[in-house]
Formats: C-alpha cells, sequence, structure tokens
DNA sequence: CTCGCTGCAAAAAATTTGCACATTG
DNA sequence: CAATGTGCAAATTTTTTGCAGCGAG
C-alpha cells in the first residue's frame, strides 16, 4: 500500500496542501494497519516503528479531518477511528465491513451489497450492519428553513 | 406516539427491569422528538417541561444502554445521538435517514432501500450514506483468535 | 424488606481552541 | 520570505466508574 501514501500525496499537493512530516506519518500510518486507528492510537502506532518524533494529537486530529476531507480517510463508528480509503478515486459510495473478532476492516467498493446486505466480500460472515442515510426531509424541501 | 411508551415499559418489564422515574421521563423524551438526542440534549428537553426533577446524566447514560440493548432505542452517527425504534417489534435490520438540514430522523424499516441506496422514503431526498457491516473476518472464522 | 436503580463525586477519554514558533515551497 | 502547519497549554465535551442511599415491587 506504497500506492496508498503516493497517491495521498498526490491528492494533497493538488489541493494546494503542504507534504509535512506529520502528515506523512499519519497516511503511512493509516496505509500500514487494517484496523480503525484513533488519533492516540495512531500515534502509538507510529512510535513502534521508532521514529525520531511523533506527532501530537491534536495535529493527528487535524490531518485526519484533512484526509477525511479529500477523500482519503473515512471515519466509521461500529469501531471508533479512522481508516484510509482503499479507493481514493472512486467519489461514490464506501462501505465497510468491520470483524466484530479482531477489529480488522475491509472496504466495500460502490454499490456492492446493496443489493443484499446480508452478502459479505469473499471469506467473511455478515451478523450485523448499520445504515444511515443524509439527506433532506420533505419540511426542508421546501424553504429550507426546517424546524 | 405514547404507543412507544407503553410498548417500552412493556418490553422493559418483561425482561425483569423496573419502571421508574428517570425510565419513564427518558423513554418520553425519545418518543416526543423525531431528532437524535445526546444524553445532555436529553435532559434539557426533558427540562422544557418544568417537571420535580430531571434524571441525572449518568442515569441518562445507563437509561439509553438499556434501550438499546432492548431493541428499544437506536445510537446514531451521523449525527451523535439516540433516538427511539419505530419499530421494536421488528429483529431485523433498522436504517435511518437523516436530514442534513434540521436533523430530522426517519426510521426506514426492513430491507427498504438495500436494493438502491439512492432510492428515499416518500418526501426525502437522499444524498449520501454510511454503511457499516460488522462481521467476522476470513482469519476469524477458523481458530477465532484474530491477530 | 430487599435488591435494583439513582445521584453525586470524580476520573478518564475524546475533541476543540488559541497562540507563538517552526517549516514548507 | 510568506503563508501554512505544528506543538503546547488548556478548556470543553463525552463517557465511564464507585459507592452510599432511595425506592419499586
Amino acid at each position: 500500500m506504497d500506492d496508498y501514501a503516493a497517491q495521498a500525496e498526490e491528492r494533497l499537493r493538488a489541493a494546494g496542501y503542504r507534504m509535512t512530516r506529520s502528515r506523512q506519518q499519519v497516511i503511512a500510518a493509516l496505509a500500514a494497519t487494517d484496523r480503525a486507528l484513533s488519533p492516540y492510537a495512531l500515534i502509538e502506532h507510529l512510535r513502534a516503528g521508532r521514529p525520531r518524533t511523533t506527532p501530537d494529537v491534536v495535529t493527528v486530529y487535524r490531518v485526519l479531518d484533512l484526509l477525511e476531507t479529500l477523500g482519503l480517510a473515512h471515519r466509521v463508528h461500529t469501531v471508533p477511528g479512522w481508516v484510509a480509503c482503499t479507493w481514493p478515486e472512486t467519489d461514490g459510495c464506501h462501505h465497510h465491513i468491520i470483524c466484530a473478532e479482531c477489529g480488522r476492516i475491509a472496504e466495500v467498493g460502490g454499490e456492492d451489497l446493496a443489493a443484499d446486505l446480508h452478502t459479505a466480500p469473499a471469506g467473511w460472515t455478515v451478523r450485523g450492519h448499520v445504515l444511515e442515510y443524509s439527506g433532506t426531509c420533505p419540511e426542508c424541501q421546501v424553504g429550507g428553513a426546517g424546524g
């Protein structure tokens, strides 16, 4: 997944952001795991590699925020944390399947699984899911106020 | 939605729990709104009714936890908070659609919407969604350890 | 009357904000 | 050099825990 780091850097620069040590580290950490990482967990993960320095939690929050905005990372809720986006180039839907045992996460692309919420990717077993739509309610369709 | 309160009480008792003032209040608050309520927001909501007393936040957390366990409430993530479960009797899937403008939430039952993630309930417009599956990964299928 | 439930105090965890200083391009 | 980005301090918010006393059944 060195691919990811390269693509992330490209996107970052394309959007006018600078490539800094902190950002590289966060990107590297996300690329190196298939579990959800909280900011603290991410730093812990980085420390294992004994780098000269590790970014501050605040910075990690800010970088994750940026990566999310750029479509390079997703926040997951079933298990709290962030994961690298496997298909940043895809603007469409990104679904995740999270192992209840070990926390491993796989990204399920596009409309896959949409047709049958109980069909899992090869090798996985689906037990349940969380599905939340965001949209506009009838009330807010018209005026826009919404009370 | 007095229906909800009645059903909630029944379920609570059936499961061997006591019906207390705090629980009644939390249930009433959930029944009275179609937005996600955080524990603090829920108490705020209750205060508007000028009751003699309002439950402590800790208690609200505990009650929400219990209601979730009993299938009487759902936690939502797109907007942080809890909502009453519209169909407690349904053991199956519960999906939510949340208005990005006003926060209004509607529950979408069963497998509805599953076939086409872009089809909305009457009057609603869908913009995006969060879909997370929980399950078991290939690694954890066998041994069960999962590393 | 008994055990479950609640409130209070307090700690722990998660997230946000402001500002002076360091760094990238 | 001029933004842009970072660290540090600190405040805020959210969630969890322990325990003594209250109240539902």
